[in-house]
Parts: structure tokens; sequence; C-alpha cells
DNA sequence: TTGAAAGCGCTACCAG
DNA sequence: CTGGTAGCGCTTTCAA
């Protein structure tokens, strides 16, 4: 009998049994009614989709994934909130993955935990793919995603070797972009200062830069580094930097929050940017484009790295289907503003520390706040 | 047979009765190991562990949730990721919640969407809770929700009448007390430069701004509205606010990141911060801590907001518990940094703007990039 | 404390 | 195209 078991439920209990009853139809027709591509009558799903609505049935989602061990979530790992190029990445993938009707599950891992540890509970969640940003995973942990075919994609990162999907911005490109940008405006003492040692992103940045800058016959080039990528990491490698006995004439820096923490030293050592020093950062984060920064960067196409992610990982394939582990790098694009200016003409280096003391001198006092 | 239905899984599919055949016992004692507060000896569990273990056995989320209708995951909505304010709110959240074992389930409304569109599908994911950020939700949906015992919260935001949690900072009492702090430093003609209009939050602020400042006799003062709470709102705002035919000698902005725009808009004026036009911020975002801009703010006390929403919808108790709806509001604090300063005895309302045009012209030339 | 049995609400397969 | 039936993997009575 159908009623067999119909207790008295609190609320919100409503299931297709209860519009089948109401119909006078199979429970398996309500099912088909709201499963895409189920061989049911126009006329008869109109009928349950009525009824569905009257009673407020919605099909449990957890008991279809029991069953099609897919959830419909998307699994995402974003190690670092602050720093304001992740909020612009997650709200991208947060748009295209909900604009593909799938729910976001988000793990931001802290200190302790790494993503090798969240994993296993991901993967519980039958989350049909995995997006990690700015970090990695062990290949062990690669191979049990794949043994789940559950896709994993790292975004922002590679791993040479590692059998898993990577999108990135082109970084080597990138630093021989800017690399050339600063020799082409007659820059002769340039330097580089790193953020989070170690990571593929500003390992390349660098190694693209100082290539690029060798090629050119410029340096040699300055290196200090950040530690990670934050303003304060900017500002502290700046005034080391600054210890020089030349300052540098141009500094490129592994992220636009450094760059800024950057300006701030220069600023408190009374080298203007971009007259004494020019200043290049990367992302293209929001803050950039303000006037008080007026920061030339590197934009990373989010949109594109994202939709890359996003294709890679077969969201848009039903059935999905598992590819095999491919990079992609997507070409960055250097935004000019006004934190850089061509030297050339200017007297080859710029001029030297003494001849615009007295003009500094009177800046600082009118920069000053109090 | 245990073996009867055991076909030839792909992968990713040993379940508790491949443990219990394992260790000869019944499928029921494997979920019992793994159900806190289940009736099982020590010695079992502990060998049903072990096997567990061996066999890389996980009990399946999915099928868990299906029974008892609480999935462990706790969803949150949030509307915007840009403005820096959130992703701290953000990473805040995630932290207290991953570190109740929860995971989280992240919606962001792109813009036709509202949070009322939403939420049937977060019930359907049987969350345990709901956190919603800045937005609100009509009444009916707060009824769905009560009906189907999801306990949800609205965070930085009150509706008064609507039934459901709310838990927010206390925005008139911290609009009173910038009042009080402009007051009694001697400020003469403040302005209040509004973000979203009808948000409950900014509403209060300019409330307990307005009203303070009127029982200390201080002002008119003049009233700009913002759109919303990015850069562009506060510089524009503050251009509109400039053409007045003197200029305010302190704005109060609804948020850091409107108080950073409107302070670039100052400085295009020649106008100096703090000495011609105090800035007052709210939020205490990262950026406003930089030398750069040494921006006086409220701190809003996202720790304790976040808490007091975990707390409000019952997350540390199991069985969940549903509480009448509370609002809670929780006091800020202001931080003084170097974007206010004392007026009194500079001749209670600040130099004329003649007074001190040259030197700002100056200032001005030195502070061009180019 | 343990085992057996009955489902949670749904999809998927099999006949008709 | 539709209705029956058999589970998905687990929790949860109910006896033993």
């Amino acid at each position: 009998m159908a009623t067999n078991s119909r207790k008295k439920r609190a609320a919100a209990g409503v299931t297709a049994h209860d519009v089948a009853r109401v119909l006078g139809v199979s429970q398996s027709t309500i099912s088909r009614a709201f499963t895409v591509s189920a061989s049911i009558s126009r006329e008869t799903k109109a009928r349950v989709m009525e009824a569905a609505t009257a009673l407020g049935y919605q099909p449990n989602i957890i008991a279809r994934s029991l069953i099609t061990r897919r959830s419909n979530i998307v699994a995402i790992v974003m190690a670092n909130l602050v720093d304001p190029f992740y909020p612009v990445v997650l709200d991208e993938l947060t748009q295209q993955i909900q604009a593909r009707g799938r729910q976001i599950l988000l793990f931001v891992p802290s200190p302790p935990q790494d993503v090798d540890d969240i994993l296993p509970t991901l993967l519980q969640y039958q989350v049909d793919a995995i997006v990690i940003t700015s970090a990695t995973v062990s290949s062990a942990m690669a191979r049990a995603c794949a043994a789940r075919k559950t896709p994993v994609v790292l975004l922002n990162r590679y791993v040479p070797g590692l059998e898993i999907h990577a999108v990135s911005c082109d970084n080597v490109a990138a630093g021989r972009t800017v690399a050339d940008f600063l020799a082409d405006r007659g820059h002769a003492r340039p330097a580089f200062v790193a953020g989070l040692p170690g990571a593929s992103t500003n390992l390349d940045r660098q190694r693209g830069f100082l290539a690029r800058l060798g090629e050119r016959g410029v340096g040699p080039c300055l290196q200090e580094e950040g530690g990670d990528y934050t303003f304060e990491a900017g500002f502290t490698a700046t005034r080391r930097l600054l210890r020089q006995r030349e300052h540098p004439d141009a500094i490129f820096y592994a992220s636009d929050i450094m760059a800024v923490g950057g300006m701030e030293a220069l600023r408190e050592a009374s080298l203007r940017v971009p007259h004494d020093v020019s200043v290049i950062g990367f992302d293209d984060v929001p803050l950039a484009a303000w006037p008080s920064h007026g920061l030339t960067t590197v934009r990373q196409p989010v949109k594109d790295m994202v939709a890359a992610a996003i294709e890679v990982v077969g969201l848009d394939n039903v059935p999905p289907i598992m590819r095999a582990p491919t990079t992609r790098l997507i070409r960055g694009e250097l935004v000019e503003r006004s934190s850089t200016m061509d030297r050339n003409g200017v007297g080859a280096g710029g001029r030297t520390r003494a001849a615009s003391a007295a003009k500094r001198a009177t800046q600082r006092r009118a920069r000053r706040k109090t």
C-alpha cells in the first residue's frame, strides 16, 4: 500500500510518493518528470509539475545523489581569502559554476591543515569536481581522486609531472613582457621582489623576468624575498632593497598588494614613483586602478582562467568524462598606468639621488598627514 | 547473503558491508563504530576502526544525510565578494564553521537572482543552518525555513519585525560614537556619505550620527548618497559634496572603501586630510591601516559577530534546537588613525579655503605622479 | 552490546 | 511511455 509508511512528518516532507498518490500515477513517473532526458509524455509531465508545485514538492537531492553518485556540487579549495586577488577569483568561480546549475562547497584550509587532509572529506560528498586555487596536492591524493573519477584542477599553480589538470597565467611569458617593457623604457637597474618562495607562479614570473632582462643586456637585477604576498612583505622587502648603495630604477613585485606596500616604503624613503623608481605589480586587482596607486601591472585573465578550469574538469559534459591531465597557460596582459615612466632621454639611468633631494624633501613634508 | 549484490564496483566503493564481512560482524556494528554516542564496546570499535582504515572505508555522508536529515553543511549566502570587508567576514565564517567540523555551501547571488530564489535549493541540501550576509529574505521564506526547522541568521543586517535571527554591529551606537568623536575634536561642519540606500546598516549609522550631532549642537550635517559601498561611489559622492560653497571639515563614510575613494576626491580638490578635512570610515578592513591611508574608522567586531551568528543558529547544540528569533547588536570600536585631527584651538572651524590655498597648490604639484 | 530487518527518497532497470 | 521492483549505503528500531 502506498500509505503504509506515511507517518506524520514534522514538516517539509512531501515526497514523490505523495505526489504520485494524488495523481494516481506511479512514483517512477514523478521521478521521470524531474529527470531531463527521461521518456515521459509532455502531458503527464505537465500534470506532475503542476501537482508538485501545488504540494510544494521538490526532489530530495540527497536521495538522488546516493544513487547517481553525483551531488551537483563543485568543491573549491582556497587557501587565502585575504589577498584581494582571491575574492576576484572566487567571485568568478562562483558565477561560472552557479551559471551551470552547480552548487559550491567551499573549503578554506587553516594553517595546520593542508589540501590533502580535506580531499577525502570532499570526495565523501560526491562532488562533481574539485578546484584547488594556489595550492597543490600530493600525487597519492591525485591518484585517489582519479580512482574515484573525480576531476581535480589546480588553478593558478601547476606542478610539472603531477598527473592532474592545471590552469595558470603564463607567468614566464608575463615576466618576459615586464622585462621588455622596462628595457624598452630605458630602465637600467631593475629589481624583483618575490612572494611566496617555491610557488610555481612566483618562480615563473621571476624566471621569465630575469631571463629576458639578461637577453636584453639589462642588469644586474637586484632580488629580494618577500616571504608571502602581503602588503607588509612588500613593504619590508623594499626597505631591505633600499639599503643598497644605489636604489633600483624599477621594481617588479610578485603581486599588486606587495607593490602597494613597496610604494609605501619608497615614499618613506622619499623616492618618487615613477620619477625615481618605476613600480610594476601583478594581478591587476581592483585597487591597482585606484588613482592613488595607478599601478602598472600584469592583468591576470581571471575570466579565461576560470573558464578553462571549468572546461577541463568537464563540468559541461554529461555524462562526465575524465580527460588526460592537461596544463593550460593563459597569457596575461600588461596594463600601463602611472607608476612607470619612460626613462629614455632622461639621462640613461635617471637622476642621481642628490639631484632631486631638495625637491623630494619638500614633497615629503607636503605629503605628511599630521 | 551479504555478497549477493557485490558487483564489481569501479572504484572508491568500500562500504560498511565490506568491512563487516571482513570482520565477521554485522553491518550495524560498523555503523555504530562511526556514530558517537552509540552503544558499542571499546574493543569492537577499535577492531572496526582498524579494519576500516586498512580497507580505506569512510562512511558515505550522503547515505547518512538521507536518514538523519542533516548534512553537516552550513550554507552561506554572500551577495558581495568584492568589497574587502566580505572576504574578512567569509574568512572568519569559514574558520569558525570548519572548526566545528561542518562544511560550507557557498552561494553568491548574481544580480537577477535574490536570496529567496536560492533558499529552496539550499534547503534541499538539508543544510544544518543558513547564514545570510548583507541581504534579507521575505517573511514567507523565513517561515518556510522555520517549517523545515532550518535555522537562518542574517549577518550584518536586520529587519525589524521579521521572524528571523539577526546579528549586526550596533550601527546606531557606532554613528553616535563617531559624532561624539568629531564634536569632541572641534569639528563644526560634518558630512555623511551614505552607502546602499535602504540597508539597515547604512541607515542606522546615519541615524545615530545625525541624532548625536544634533544633541551636541553640531551642524548642520551635509549628506550625500553613495548608492553602493564602492570606491567609485565614495569618490563621486565626495565630488558632489565639494560643490557646496564651504567644504565640510569632517566626512563620515558608510564604509572604508568609500572613504578611500573620498580621500581621492579630496586630494583632487587640493584638500588635505586631515588638515582641511577629517575622514572617518567604517569596517576597519585591512587596507584602512595601511600607512598611505591611515584611516580612522569604526572596527566591526567580525569575530564576535560571527561567533554570535554561529551560536544563535545552534551549531553547537546536538540535537539542534530552534530558538526564538533574536537580534543581537554588537558594539564596534572606533580606531583612531591619521585621517582625523583635533581642531580645537585651530580657530574653531579650521582655516578658510583661501588661507591655505598657496600651500595646497604646492602640495598638489608635488603629489602628482607624472 | 550486538544482529536482523525495515526503510530514508530516489533512480534505474525490466517488462508490458 | 508507464508501472513494478530492486536497491544506493546508511541509521535505527526491535529482539536476542
